[in-house]
DNA sequence: GATGCAATGTTATAACATAACATAAAGGGA
DNA sequence: TCCCTTTATGTTATGTTATAACATTGCATC
């Protein structure tokens, strides 16, 4: 293929910041393509070896929290407060807007498995909310911490 | 009334601790009373410096944290993962095991509040995850960052 | 009273995150 | 174009959260 499915991403993550009225900056898109080509999550300062390895070899802690503050303010990255991870969103190129997400975290491999919280969920936590009169801010993620279905048959020896 | 609340559930969870032959120590216990104490929940070094203000002022951070390690690990208290804080448990007088639970957080005033997850939403989340075959570890817990009632109204301001 | 295991004490350091201030680059209006 | 404001980045330092590693103690059982 032409354009790889980073590149692909890339793109449309910079014409949804245009959109927005925000700035995808070169710095910004680079910790994106960083995150991108993970296969696991990784933490903060994973990430600044790596940028700094790849694009900037003197980088500072704060120059990679800075990106993914804004990634994660777009919705082009999620942060798992649990393991203190950072992980491109699954669902960047389609467009519907979440309401929820949940978060399957292997504790044995450390994959992640992203998937949209289900309906039925969502609405039922609204209820509580609304009873309660609590006003959310920031959509819910839910991460859960068990075994993938691989790791799950292997443990089993 | 004779006994307080506190003292009340300290020896609920002395009872539980019992039965499962785990041991309660005085230690553990003390930490459970301060979390207990608390109106919000408490990081770490929060519960720390209490600690070593009332019962033993050389502690260090590990014994917090094997304590509160091990509270939680009975299900007497919660950590919250998004802001690194440790609560007592709300529900441990009662008895339904919860196989989930839902904290709403107020970012205006630190407040918590805790609430069972709604028995179709955990039969939602189980589907799913039968779905891919994943298996849980923990008992599902979900934070949610908002405005608390009180605090929603006066943002009006 | 020896042995084994669980808990605690203690020192040091790892891992995660941000405050604060300086500099530079981008965008918009006169 | 030049100035001005705003946003982003660079840089230093430090704050906050958490655990590794090993020593010691206490408790339970034989």
């Amino acid at each position: 293929m032409a354009v790889s499915r980073t590149e692909q991403i890339l793109n449309s993550a910079e014409q949804q910041c245009r959109k927005l009225g925000v700035r995808m900056t070169p710095q910004r898109k680079q910790v994106m393509a960083l995150i991108l080509e993970q296969k696991n999550p990784q933490s903060a300062y994973q990430l600044l070896d790596q940028f700094k390895a790849r694009y900037q070899s003197n980088a500072q802690p704060p120059t990679i929290y800075r990106a993914l503050d804004f990634l994660v303010q777009q919705g082009l990255a999620h942060r798992l407060s649990s393991t203190n991870q950072y992980l491109a969103c699954d669902h960047i190129t389609c467009q519907h807007g979440h309401r929820g997400t949940v978060f399957l975290l292997c504790d044995q491999c450390g994959g992640v498995q992203e998937t949209p919280m289900a309906g039925a969920a969502v609405d039922e936590l609204q209820h509580t909310l609304d009873e309660v009169g609590f006003v959310i801010q920031q959509e819910p993620l839910l991460e859960v911490h068990g075994r993938c279905a691989d790791c799950a048959l292997l443990a089993g020896s």
